[in-house]
DNA sequence: GCCAACGTTGGC
DNA sequence: GCCAACGTTGGC
């Protein structure tokens, strides 16, 4: 089983949002970067484990978990051009872009902050809290998953 | 293939 | 709102 992380800017859609979808499961669409899509089309199984991470807000951070529901397949927002996702360059027969589906698990008892986690001398090598690193979705070590979940027990 | 210009991400 | 760090684009 793999671990990850995925951002999303709770503005767009945030993880109270993923909870109230049907069946408490969405389609994780717009990812336009080719290091993130490789991951999600290559690596992401059924199954996996992912936290939700909100950016670009008040307090950046780990707010939740979620799951792996469906395994890649190919992104239709960049087919529609009304979407802000569409891309000429993808079409329904030589698919650009892929997404997978992600169902809520549950909220963080608290959040975990991204100042909380760059304090944290063992998850110094996540891309996460590295200087520059705009990666949407990124793997996390099962070492480091362990550790953030223990810490989430701490207040 | 190089690289400047530009656009985006995302913390602060 | 600012800006650093990247990724992408396109001229040459």
């Amino acid at each position: 089983m793999n671990y990850w992380l995925m951002k999303s800017e709770p503005n767009a859609f945030s993880i109270d949002d993923l909870e109230k979808m049907p069946q408490q499961t969405e389609h994780w669409d717009g990812v336009r970067n080719y290091q993130a899509r490789n991951m999600m089309r290559d690596q992401m199984k059924l199954g996996d484990q992912v936290f939700f991470y909100h950016s670009n807000c008040d307090t950046p951070g780990i707010v939740g978990l979620m799951e792996v529901v469906r395994e890649s397949y190919p992104d239709h927002t960049a087919f529609d051009p009304e979407s802000k996702y569409f891309d000429p360059k993808s079409s329904p027969e030589k698919p650009r872009w892929f997404m997978v589906d992600i169902k809520y698990t549950r909220h963080t008892r608290r959040v975990l902050s991204l100042a909380e986690l760059k304090a944290q001398e063992l998850l110094e090598n996540m891309p996460l809290v590295r200087k520059g690193n705009r990666l949407s979705i990124m793997p996390v070590a099962k070492d480091e998953w362990d550790y953030i979940l223990r810490l989430e027990g701490q207040e």
